[in-house]
This record gives structure tokens, C-alpha cells and sequence, in this order.
DNA sequence: CTGTACTCCTGGGGGC
DNA sequence: TGCCCCCAGGAGTACA
């Protein structure tokens, strides 16, 4: 799925459009997500608009104004794609867009801006791993999805020590345990090879191993990593494109993840990247330079 | 407590 | 061209 960055990203970018619209109407398909829509899903939301956007761990959070916010989870696949005025601008560039047919749209909302201008917002997940649910306003941190949650790794008082207290006596691997969004939340698989290979950390190491100069600079890169990847989103992402959707300009090069087999990207360290399994998902890493 | 296996799904890609 | 198998950026649950 869209990790952290993709999700902000695609947050930032829907908010000059929905931020202040008025949804006019709401159309499901006949498929469900992950969970059922909650009771009421539509009624709730048709004659709402929206006041302000959010993210927390890899949730978007659309406060309505009345009381409610709308909770979405991309899952594996989701994508959000607005369309307007004969343009359509999709927010995903990280995800295969190869697939993407209308038979998957699951989530359609008509929106109105306060200037009068009418668009659609088209939520399309061919797997159907995300969600989108309904949730009160001020109950949204106690909520089934949020109450678990770790804390946010860009916040500037999460540092090496609260990693380290996270993880406490944990044994686990550190590549799952950074995968555990009770330890800390936004990560997924990609930004997490990454993260540690940056750090010069071997994904099986125990978690609770970790020296607290190593979980320093752990943290110091996971901020490092989100932040670029960000900052090479987010400049994309500021009007409607042309209908391909297309925004460039997205596409990551990773050091580790996904380059299995590859030279290790430091020169004068001469390993190959290598892919192992953990939890069931793949992890990449220099096994010589990452002790 | 741990770790694992399996679940929800579709689709792309490689091998044959 | 097709078929089969593996793989995919998430995350919850069940079970030993």
C-alpha cells in the first residue's frame, strides 16, 4: 500500500479541492472493502462538507461538519482520482495503473466547491483491501482503527528513545517490528528496507538489540526517508492533469527494496542486495553491510 | 507471551 | 496464445 509519504501526499493534494466542498451525492458499488460500510455511510455524508483533512499513521481523515469524519484506508490498491471540468487528476504514481477499470471504482462522490465548481472523487481498489468508514469527530482517537496506533515518526519529539521504549524487551526481528503499527505507525515494507539499510542495520536483528546510538540513527533515516519521499510527492500534486493522470516525476529509486541480486549501492562496500522472507513478506538488505 | 500461517482480493509477470 | 504459479506497497485473526 501507500506507506506514510503516498498517503500524505495524495492528503495534501485533495485538500484545495475538498476542503470547504459539499458532497452532493455518494454512489457505492456492489462490492464491499475490507469491512462493511457503517449504517447509515451515505446519509451521513450527502448535504455534508467537508472542513478539514487529515492524516494519521496510513489514514486519511475527512472531518465533516457535522460531527462525523470520514475514515479511508488505501489497503494494497486503493487509488483516489478526481475528476472535473474535463480534466482528471489521479493521486497514486506508486501503484500499477495498468489495471485500473471502472469495474473497480467502488466509491463515487459528487462534490461541489464553495465556488460552485462540480467534481467527482472516484475511489478504485481492484483488491479491496482499504476501507472507508464513518467515525465521530471527537471519538476518532479511541475508534477501533486509531486506538492501537503508535506514534508518528515525523512528530519532533519522536526520537531514538521513544523508539527504544516502543520496542521495549521485544525480540522480534527489527524489520517486523517497525512493521507493527503499534510500535510505530506509517511504515510499510518499502520505507522499512530502506530505513534500515540506511542504517546499516540487519532487518533479523532482535529488536530489543538495538544500541541506543543505533536506534538514533534508525529514526534520524525513517525521518530522512519519509521526508524525501514526500518532498518528491508533493510538488507534483498541485492542479488537475490531463486525463492520462499522469504526474511524473513520482517514481522512487530505492537502494534496497526490490533489487534483489543488485550491486549494494555502496561502492566500496561491494555486497550484493539479497532477499530474504520475514512474516511472510519479502525484505531486502545488504548482508554486508548491514550487521 | 511468541511466531507462523492464513485471510480478505485482483492482476501483473515469468516459465513453459 | 493460454495456463499455472508466484508475487505485490496492509493488517487483522486464529492457533500452536
Amino acid at each position: 500500500m501507500p506507506e506514510l509519504p503516498e498517503v500524505e501526499t495524495i492528503k495534501n493534494g485533495l485538500v484545495p479541492f475538498l476542503e470547504g466542498a459539499k458532497i452532493k451525492n455518494v454512489s457505492l458499488s456492489s462490492y464491499r472493502l475490507r469491512f462493511e460500510y457503517p449504517e447509515g455511510f451515505k446519509q451521513y455524508l450527502i448535504g455534508a462538507s467537508f472542513n478539514k483533512l487529515k492524516r494519521r499513521a496510513k489514514y486519511i481523515i475527512g472531518e465533516l461538519d457535522n460531527d462525523n469524519s470520514v475514515i479511508i484506508h488505501l489497503g494494497m490498491s486503493g487509488r483516489i482520482t478526481l475528476m472535473g471540468n474535463g480534466h482528471s487528476l489521479t493521486f497514486d504514481d506508486y501503484v500499477y495503473q495498468t489495471g485500473a477499470k471502472t469495474v473497480h471504482d467502488h466509491v463515487t462522490i459528487d462534490l461541489e466547491t464553495t465556488k460552485g465548481e462540480e467534481f467527482k472523487l472516484i475511489y478504485n481498489d481492484p483488491r479491496r483491501f482499504g476501507l472507508w468508514d464513518l467515525v465521530k469527530t471527537d471519538e476518532i482517537e479511541k475508534s477501533k482503527h486509531f486506538a492501537h496506533l503508535g506514534p508518528e515518526p515525523l512528530e519532533d519529539d519522536f526520537d531514538g528513545k521513544a523508539l527504544l521504549e516502543r520496542i521495549g524487551k521485544k525480540a522480534a526481528p527489527i524489520k517486523l517490528a517497525l512493521l507493527n503499527q503499534e510500535i510505530i505507525v506509517g511504515l510499510g515494507n518499502i520505507y522499512v528496507c530502506e530505513a534500515l539499510y540506511m542504517s546499516h542495520i540487519h532487518p533479523e536483528r532482535p529488536a530489543n538489540s538495538l544500541s541506543q546510538k543505533e536506534a538514533d540513527l534508525l529514526v534520524k533515516n525513517i525521518k530522512e526517508v519519509l521526508n524525501v519521499a514526500i518532498g518528491a510527492g508533493g510538488s507534483t500534486l498541485n492542479d488537475f492533469r490531463h486525463a492520462d493522470g499522469n504526474l511524473g516525476g513520482f517514481q522512487e529509486r530505492f537502494l534496497a527494496y526490490d533489487r534483489e541480486g543488485a550491486d549494494c549501492p555502496d561502492k566500496k562496500c561491494g555486497g550484493k542486495i539479497e532477499r530474504i522472507v520475514q512474516g511472510g513478506r519479502s525484505t531486502f538488505f545488504c548482508p554486508k553491510c548491514q550487521k
